[in-house]
DNA sequence: AGATGTAATAGGATACAGCTATAACGGGGT
DNA sequence: ACCCCGTTATAGCTGTATCCTATTACATCT
């Protein structure tokens, strides 16, 4: 004969067996004594055994009984374990997020964010993943990052985004070059971009979204920026502005960055100062984690925060 | 909000998550397609957590699946642990009996029956307790022992009682006395009990189920026995009467009994043979578990065996 | 675009745990 | 010896929750 044991009869059994007595048993469990009796005939049906040496006097467990009583304990234990695991998940408690980004923002925006998660869900585990825009695209829309941080436009048709703020554009030239010494003497006239239409420029190597962007700007701005140099490293580029190879667009989160040695010159740009949006990308129509909600929240905030300080500088 | 999470549920899920597919999950756990999303969709509402991540081209555990299908391993495992428990005490591979036995019984029936009953059910275990007949009902009518083997009649009212088998009393005389001597000669003259009214007695004390028979038989046939010793030992009694101190009846299983010194000459007495019933009590109305049922049928085949055997010496 | 495979939804049928009422029992009191 | 109280078991009914079939809504591959 089949066995169809549920929870239930576990949680009645052990319960009688607690009290020793069905109607106070029943009583606890919130049923009538009626429907406990038969739960617990029906379980000793079915197991074939009977649990309960029982008279209108006394209940008192068998040898099966005592047996099934230590097993469904331990049952029962590990069921509240897994209720209180998942509760714990859908608290916040716990969890887990992938998170994609791009060398750029990881190294530069990622560092102000996970402090501030960390405080406010301390127990959920965040897995960094650091990758070109590209193959972060990809590794988000086949779902073995959560989501990841990344500058619009994006390729990938599958995923979705969520603005996180603003960045914008400077421009990075060598200390000698002579927008840098006006920049020393009328720091408050910016730079427009027709002035640098005839510069040399270094950028990124092809297939990163920021080299894409750059020419984007130029192009906008009425020319084809003259190309003397490539990396795949914006770090790099900008030590090569530093020693005078060239002038190259940088997002401001690089410029802010502190290096040692080889520093450009950062100038801001004219209105409309050029930017980049930076967004929190996931795949199309996928359920968020809780846990990938609230980094996304964290995020923002941090992000609002860092904004309003560049202001105030 | 309540989680009233089932048995059925963690097995569906268990399902889902070997399968990637709910389809061919139901198809395994003999349910429809629907009924296998709907129980998934309110456990995960319950839970307050997705756990799987599923469109029409793909289903796949997120973090929380993981955590619980882990824990929900383990519960499987331990409720099937418990089923086969069960089984096995319903089957008879498993189980507990606590027997009580006089002395004499123990020491002289219970060796042939326990082997028999080892050969047949090698893993229930056997409890023995050794007590007066007196302390051995008061054991069995509380439950303290699940049956209790003991001569009739019985004192307790609460007490059942299946015949095990008759066991005949024989008289137990000195080597020298004039009875075994004649005896030797006649072997197959049997004795009267007219012909020992005259014989001193020794006799088990008071409160021992035997003494009070001993007196019974004794007036049944028409005398008082003279008692000149009394002890609480019935191997002590066939000690006396071996050195001479007098006379006394004795269950023929203790006759039977291997001595190495002081050994009495038993004789049987004429019809009819006075004997005593020895019975297997429990309690009145008490469930018997399969394993006791077992241990009484074992104990009366092996007494029939015993008495055939007696019947061909 | 159309065909195929898959999960979700809708709506109806059914099984089962729950209920109330009542019976049956056991033990302790008068 | 009997009745009463506390208890468990049984009977019969009800409502909910799980299951079913039929259908819809996608997503992927041809």
């Amino acid at each position: 004969m089949m066995i169809f044991m549920e929870l239930r009869q576990l949680q009645y059994t052990l319960q009688i067996a607690a009290d020793k007595n069905f109607s106070r048993a029943a009583e606890k469990l919130h049923i009538a004594q009626p429907s406990l009796s038969q739960q617990l005939s029906k379980l000793e049906k079915e197991l074939g055994v009977l649990l309960f040496q029982r008279n209108t006097s006394s209940v008192e467990l068998t040898h099966a009984g005592a047996s099934f009583v230590e097993h469904a304990q331990k049952i029962m234990d590990a069921v509240e374990q897994l209720k209180q695991e998942m509760s714990d998940i859908s608290q916040l408690r716990k969890g887990k997020v992938v998170v994609g980004s791009m060398p750029i923002t990881g190294s530069h925006l990622l560092p102000r964010v996970l402090p501030a998660f960390k405080k406010g869900y301390p127990d959920i585990e965040i897995t960094l993943l650091e990758d070109t825009s590209m193959n972060l695209e990809k590794l988000t829309a086949s779902g073995k990052a959560d989501l990841s941080l990344l500058a619009l436009p994006l390729t990938e048709p599958s995923l979705s985004w969520i603005p996180i703020g603003e960045e914008m554009i400077d421009l990075a030239v060598p200390p000698q070059h002579k927008l840098a010494r006006r920049a020393a003497h009328d720091p408050l006239r910016p730079i427009s971009l027709d002035e640098i239409r005839d510069e040399e420029f270094v950028v990124l190597k092809k297939g990163q979204g920021f080299r894409k962007l750059t020419f984007d700007i130029c192009r906008e701005a009425g020319f084809e920026p003259k190309v003397v140099f490539e990396s795949n490293n914006i770090e790099t580029l900008q030590s090569l502005v530093a020693t005078g190879m060239g002038v190259t667009l940088v997002p401001r989160f690089i410029a802010r960055a502190k290096r040692s040695e080889f520093i450009p010159v950062y100038l801001p740009l004219a209105e409309p100062v050029p930017s980049r949006t930076l967004v929190v990308a996931f795949r199309n129509g996928r359920y968020l984690s809780k846990a990938a909600d609230a980094f996304i929240d964290t995020f923002k905030q941090v992000m609002d925060k860092l904004v309003v300080e560049s202001v105030r500088e």
